[in-house]
DNA sequence: CTGAAAGCGCTTACAG
DNA sequence: CTGAAAGCGCTTACAG
């Protein structure tokens, strides 16, 4: 049995098939009992209006494309569930596409956002972007970027103010009296790594305290990466007592290092982590961070996207705050 | 400027847009130089043929609607991930919809599928269904569920071997010496639970052991369930020696009141989760549980779905199998 | 090889 | 109030 239409049920109601689309769409210009006769009959056929044959007309899918680097990921999870509740709030569907980051797989899934017509495209914390974005834009859509490493290159964005945030993550270091404190970056070169270490700096800078570069290293905001630097920190002949890392991820393997040479955290070192993963909670000890309102975000950036869908010209970058979750991996250094 | 079509091709290439449509198709009813002269347009004209319009004549949308009771859930992430992975390697799109287990979503969900025309279903995990199942299968279209929680009910599914799983488990608490192994399940009834339960009682009698009803708790899932059935466990006058959990987010819970009571695990007590989630690996001690092949069991339900969906009947129910990953967090107990 | 015609399921002027 | 006509962008018999 094929889905009914429109035309199916004009036959069993006995009226043209334009009449039925109009008592369908509780329009005036039909006969208040015939209209409910029409729909009564539509009703028990089970019929549902075909969204295709009503795109190719209005040419609206009322459809948003997500890309994604990886869904996942415990942060991406988090802000593509707030882009779904409003998605779904405004009657519009998701379509979600994994790039992998791969460059090929971008172009496929621009590709294929292209065909089926989105409305609009979001894209979430995507680490390629200086080819990529253009071949987006080519299809002449509203595009709103979450957390992109390159947000120069376009115009609407939502993002953590990440300068604020890690600045104040430092502080709470300082303030507690540390004087040597880590900072243990992402890939070098990525934007929110840039704008975290500047706001590191910002700390050190506000405090009179001086930069020492031997401090700081680069991991790949994945635990190896923060295992890595934490080795390299305990190798100094004068290891920081306190650690701000560039995300939750890279706290992990720290603490992991720390946990595996006995180093006591917060007695011996402090760690802060960036993200606040719900892991975040659950880590020994749990795990002091900066939260990013990844749900939220992902609200924002649909509401600015429906906006930009329905022609409104909304601001172009908003910037959220990070709020500073206290836990129980930082404390005053030995003195 | 609106989208190309093939008919603004045919005005530029000087022939009708059924040729245009043939030539894009590399149909060989088109001259060579013609078709080769078509598709240099169509490229330089940045066409992309409407999926839309394809599908209105088609009757195929080449997308799959994935229902998921949480997206931010690791676990749901994982599989989703796998759906995508195969989905997007045949080609097909995936729309994702969160229905937060609320019965109003599920229809509402439900209904925007039938409409959209989606080639097949998917859902994952789901804790209703008596009443939601019927209303996807109203659609005549293929579903697969995914480790749901009432599977009976529906013909096509792929889902952990519960049973074996967890007997697993808690041999492997048997044969490290335990005498008293408690079980904290899921609520009540949960077809996954009950399983679970079973696999825990199949372990208990191959090795011999009674049953002690005292020793089984009831939590929710989450790592509050798991703290308060941990504590009731440790009121006890004669507590178990080691616990086996419904899931590691319980294990979370249990980990944590053992921690903030100064339990040491496994030293005084062992626990043992299910799932292996990512945060498994950075629990303190790092937690011994079931790895439920999450990612293979999004692609394996994928791949039985589009079976279903080009008419290939395929096996109705596909079980997997969970692997037990030992790590810190059992021990033999105290002698 | 190529074009005119028809049709997928809908909506919306245009006539009555 | 209601229906016949046209058209959204495509594909595919059907004629030439």
């Amino acid at each position: 049995m094929r889905q009914v239409s429109i035309k199916d049920i004009a036959r069993a109601a006995n009226v043209s098939h334009p009449t039925v689309s109009r008592a369908l769409q509780d329009s005036p210009l039909v006969r208040r009992e015939t209209a409910e006769k029409i729909r009564r009959i539509a009703h028990r056929m089970g019929y549902r209006p075909s969204a295709v044959a009503r795109s190719l007309l209005t040419k609206k899918t009322r459809t948003i494309g997500v890309v994604v680097t990886s869904i996942a990921d415990p942060f991406i999870g988090e802000v593509v569930s707030g882009i779904e509740e409003k998605a779904n709030q405004h009657g519009y569907s998701v379509v979600l596409a994994n790039s992998n980051a791969d460059p090929e797989r971008e172009v496929s899934v621009a590709h294929s956002f292209h065909e089926r017509r989105v409305d609009g495209i979001l894209v979430t914390a995507s680490r390629v972007g200086a080819l990529y974005l253009p071949l987006l834009a080519e299809m002449q859509v509203p595009i709103v970027l979450i957390n992109n490493q390159h947000p120069d290159e376009f115009v609407h964005s939502v993002m953590i103010d990440n300068v604020t945030a890690s600045c104040k993550a430092v502080r709470h270091l300082i303030q507690l009296g540390h004087e040597r404190i880590a900072y243990v970056g992402d890939q070098f070169g990525f934007q929110s790594d840039t704008e975290r270490f500047a706001g590191y700096r910002e700390a050190l800078d506000l405090a009179g305290r001086s930069f020492l570069p031997g401090l700081v290293c680069h991991g790949n905001g994945k635990p190896e990466g923060g295992r890595d630097s934490a080795e390299k920190l305990l190798a100094l002949t004068n290891p920081p007592t306190a650690v701000f890392c560039y995300n939750d991820m890279t706290a992990l393997g720290v603490l992991d290092v720390f946990r595996s040479r006995s180093i006591r955290v917060p007695k011996d070192i402090s760690v802060v982590g960036f993200d606040d993963l719900l892991i975040a909670s659950y880590t020994h000890p749990p795990l002091t961070t900066v939260r990013q309102p990844k749900r939220q975000m992902g609200q924002i950036a649909m509401e600015m996207l429906l906006g930009l869908v329905s022609g409104t010209d909304s601001e172009s970058i908003i910037k959220v705050q990070g709020e500073l979750i206290v836990r129980e991996s930082t404390a005053s250094p030995k003195s």
